[in-house]
DNA sequence: CTGTATCCATGGCGATACTG
DNA sequence: CAGTATCGCCATGGATACAG
């Protein structure tokens, strides 16, 4: 770990912060996640043994702890970044709104939907909505997600239950909508979105998916 | 510039901001500084081909603009980076209090100090403090504060004027007391600074110098 | 499931010198 | 004053395979 030399404590809080992936860490940490394949799960183009050098890092800066047999679990240090790790997806997407086709991922996106989805929204029964993303490779294509009372799962293989509405459009336009830069009512109403399946289901989609804890911060005027 | 290959708005700002060094030029130009060698006394390690690629880096990102033979100025994106900053400073703060030897730099603390004299609570007329840092070698340990109504100079070579009080101590003590994890009373009291002149004098000695921002930082229990 | 071990290319970055 | 130019090392971290 490269010093700057330097007592100012920014610069002591980046010695720890700013290696790469580290922060990415932290914020999957603190979406939730405790275990290995958990965090990698958040952090999917990472190496193995790159996210473990990353947490001995920062157990080593008591940022986090490993608890037997938990996994890993942010110490009273860590919990306190949250506040920062939150300045900085707000700046975020205020300011850098260009997402790259290298930025898009079906896995990472279906992930986040995954854990925010509003259960209470849904139907009691067991409901399934669809997703076929235009322009992704086959293999990636389709997805389902199917909420059951509370329980919610999200698949990449047809897990065989009567879907109720599909949501066609591209993956860029989807991750836009989760992001906030985009409403379903615009996506819509341009066609960038197509559903499929009852008016009545149909009517519903947008308040079944959820949307980024970011995707309410004001943009820039 | 490497990319996370994420949507996630926390993901994009740190592909922006974490690159080593790119914090603190922000910290700096968050502190007033504007112009290249301005920058490079807040950031006395850093090479200034890289400090050159850095600030290049931050106009592409939108952070900065150059103005015409003004320097460097934050753009609203930038200026949106200070809760960012400040937050990482008080995290810092707390979390981070240990100070290594190669931390402590002379020329970065009296450049700190020298921004944030309070002179209005010097005498009105010219008014000299002088330091001398017992464990810096020969070159870097004399400095002189000199207030002249509204103006604040630091020098590492003797101005000649009368000197009010010398302050005698260590560069880490000295440094401690700046960043606020030890009270001049404390310092004092334990015999760490020694101070030099008229007793009337040298009891205004802590209202002379300033402290850091981030001083006030509540430390944890 | 939870990581380690190993290998290798890349390029980041520190040091120094130099220029308009 | 405000940067470029050049060089060279070594660490970063990506990929892959493997182990407790």
């Amino acid at each position: 770990m490269p010093s700057y030399g330097q007592f100012c404590p920014v610069a002591k809080a980046m010695e720890v912060l700013d290696e790469r992936w580290t922060l990415l860490i932290v914020r999957e940490l603190l979406l939730g996640s405790t275990r290995f394949n958990e965090l990698r799960r958040g952090v999917p183009k990472m190496s193995p043994a790159l996210l473990s050098k990353r947490l001995r890092a920062l157990e080593r800066a008591g940022v986090i702890e490993r608890t037997e047999g938990k996994g890993y679990a942010l110490t009273e240090s860590g919990l306190e970044l949250r506040p920062i790790v939150d300045a900085l997806g707000a700046w975020g997407v205020r300011w850098i709104p260009q997402i790259g086709q290298a930025d898009l991922d079906p896995h990472l996106l279906m992930w986040d939907v995954r854990r925010t989805v509003p259960v209470e929204n849904w139907p009691r029964a067991r409901t399934t909505l669809a997703f076929a993303f235009s322009d992704v490779a086959p293999k990636d294509r389709y997805w389902w997600l199917v909420v059951n009372g509370d329980e919610v799962d999200s698949c990449d293989a047809d897990p065989g239950y009567d879907v109720a509405v599909t949501v066609a459009t591209s993956l860029r336009t989807f991750t836009e909508i989760w992001r906030g830069d985009l409403s379903w009512a615009a996506a819509l109403r341009s066609g960038a979105v197509k559903l499929d399946g009852s008016a009545s289901l149909r009517r519903q989609v947008p308040d079944w998916v959820g949307s980024s804890l970011l995707s309410q911060v004001a943009r820039p005027a």
